[in-house]
DNA sequence: GTCTATAGAGTGATAGAC
DNA sequence: GTCTATCACTCTATAGAC
């Protein structure tokens, strides 16, 4: 990694969000400083500045990063049946998650470290995914597919246990991710009351 | 809260750990001065350490603590039925979590800042709780009360989701605890395919 | 048991040279 | 665009007076 001094703008912006990134899900907002993430990039501390700037920032661009992804990501059908709607959310929900283990453990463990405006942004995204949800079970529910007496604690309930998942989820375990899978969307299926 | 130099050991310790816990709980251990908790207590940071060894102890004291008080206060009665036992977990383990939602946040936040010793001190205890929901999980299916596919697999997805109400749950709001804990109970029943 | 004072290290962010 | 140097604090933990 020697790097003489000089233009490198392209490569090191990515490569400070990434190392900010896998800096704060080791470690934690708080715990990190700048000068450990310029260490892992590579660069000194006051580099970061041409990218960020400042370490709030730095936060919530990942964040908000995150949330977009997981927003742009979801592709709900309302043409098809809420049952399949349902499996296509539990499916999607779980692999999304695994495939980015640090982004989504920020998101959920750094939202008291942002501005209180930074939060109500955050907050605004999330709440639009839980939306998306609750829909397919209210579909569900007023076609008579589903039996759920309230459909935001439902949807509550099944984010909680789909993101869960990723706390004790490796590859090369006992069952492959697909297993897993197949597996919450049998408890999913039969908690909401579906055929 | 005005007080004179002398002798208060015996209120003090407790003041400290309540503080601790609370400002712990609200900004993370990481964010949260020994100089904070010591205001929050009424003394100088100094007075901190004839009560604590280090910060790193007190995060370690209200992590066990909490955790040993959910084991001995988890009462589970393997002369009941399954079905009786599992609705007695769930409405235990809302209520419980319910009851103490900063020292349940720090438990769960907190982990990456023990020691690796302490990690696993606590890890151990975490474990053991989940063991308890496993056997009851595996008592209903060996009586054919249950049909779960992986009994570990449903204890964490079961802990998940029921931990989750303390992210949401607010006193006052639309339902009441007791309605919460009742349609969780419904989720859980139907979802290890209990009768 | 609590105080004040302090050691020794680390913090986010900025200025100006190259 | 990156460097070095620095400002102005803050941090945990300890020593010794009272």
């Amino acid at each position: 990694m020697a790097r003489t001094a000089g233009s490198h703008s392209d490569i090191t912006g990515p490569r400070v969000r990434d190392a900010a990134l896998r800096l704060f899900a080791e470690r934690g907002y708080a715990a990190v400083s700048m000068r450990a993430i310029a260490g892992e990039v590579g660069v000194q501390a006051g580099a970061l500045y041409n990218y960020t700037p400042d370490k709030q920032s730095l936060l919530f661009d990942l964040m908000e990063g995150h949330m977009t992804e997981l927003l742009g990501a979801s592709a709900d059908d309302p043409g098809q049946s809420p049952h399949d709607r349902l499996q296509d959310f539990v499916s999607f929900h779980i692999a999304f998650h695994h495939a980015r283990p640090d982004a989504v453990f920020i998101a959920y463990m750094e939202l008291r470290n942002l501005t209180p405006e930074n939060f109500a942004r955050i907050e605004a995204l999330r709440r639009r995914y839980e939306d998306g949800l609750e829909a397919i079970l209210r579909a569900g529910v007023a076609q008579g597919d589903f039996d759920v007496a309230d459909t935001k604690i439902a949807t509550l309930a099944i984010i909680a246990m789909l993101t869960g998942v990723n706390t004790w989820f490796r590859d090369g375990g006992r069952l492959s991710l697909d297993e897993v899978i197949a597996q919450y969307w049998g408890m999913v299926r039969r908690a909401v009351g579906a055929a």
